[in-house]
DNA sequence: AAATTTGGTTTATTTTATAAACTAGTTTAT
DNA sequence: ATAAACTAGTTTATAAAATAAACCAAATTT
C-alpha cells in the first residue's frame, strides 16, 4: 500500500537539490546554495551523497580564477526523483 | 521559493501515521502498526511525538481484556498535514 | 601586505530514526 | 495450575542522518 520512500531523496536538502537539478539539468554549487539557503558544509556533504548514488555528477573547474563546482543530474537521478514523487503520492493522496 | 518543510511531518513513519488518520479520523495502534509495517517501539515513539505536537490525541481503553490505544487526529493535525502537502508540492512541481 | 571574502571540505555535534530489551497482562496447551 | 507463547504496548540504547562549526587555499579588497 504505502511504498517505502527512497531515503536518499527523503531529505529536505537533498530533495531541494534534486528538484532544482531536475528542472535545470545542471547548476553551480553557489547557485544551489543560494536557492536552498543551505550552509556550504551541509550542501557539500549532501552533494557528495547524491554523487555517490550516481544521481548527479560533479564537475570541477574555474570561473575566471575562482574554483567552481558544477552539478549535473544524471538519468538515474531523474528516474529516482520521479519514482520518489510517485511513491510519495501514496502518502499524500494526490 | 522552497518552503521549509515541517520536520515533524517530514518523516516517513509519522507521515504514514498522519496520512492514515487524515483519511480515517481515528485508528487503533494495532491497525496503524499493520498498515505501516512499523515496529511497535518505533510506532510508540512517533505517536508520542505527534501527540506532543497536538496533531493527534491518544485514548487508552480496553477491548475485551486487552489494552487498546486509539489515535484520533485533531484539527491542528489535519491543518498541519495539508500545509505540509502544499509546501512539498513546491519541491515536486505538482 | 594585512584583512576580508569566496568557494569550498572536513570534522564534530546534535538530532532523528530504529531496534532491542523490557513490562504487564492474556490466552493456550500440558 | 502452571508454564509457554502471544498481545499490546513502553522505555532505553544504538545507529544513522542532518546540521553546524572549524578549517583551508586562493582570490580580492583596503
Amino acid at each position: 500500500m504505502l511504498k517505502k520512500l527512497n531515503p536518499l531523496l527523503h531529505s529536505e536538502l537533498r530533495l531541494a537539490i534534486m528538484s532544482l537539478l531536475v528542472s535545470m539539468q545542471k547548476a553551480e554549487f553557489t547557485l544551489i546554495k543560494e536557492k536552498t539557503e543551505a550552509t556550504a558544509g551541509n550542501l557539500s556533504v549532501q552533494i557528495t551523497k547524491l554523487e555517490e548514488a550516481g544521481y548527479l555528477k560533479v564537475e570541477k573547474g574555474f570561473k575566471g580564477k575562482m574554483p567552481q563546482t558544477t552539478c549535473i543530474v544524471t538519468k538515474k537521478g531523474i528516474d529516482a526523483f520521479e519514482q520518489y514523487v510517485e511513491d510519495l503520492k501514496g502518502y499524500l493522496k494526490l
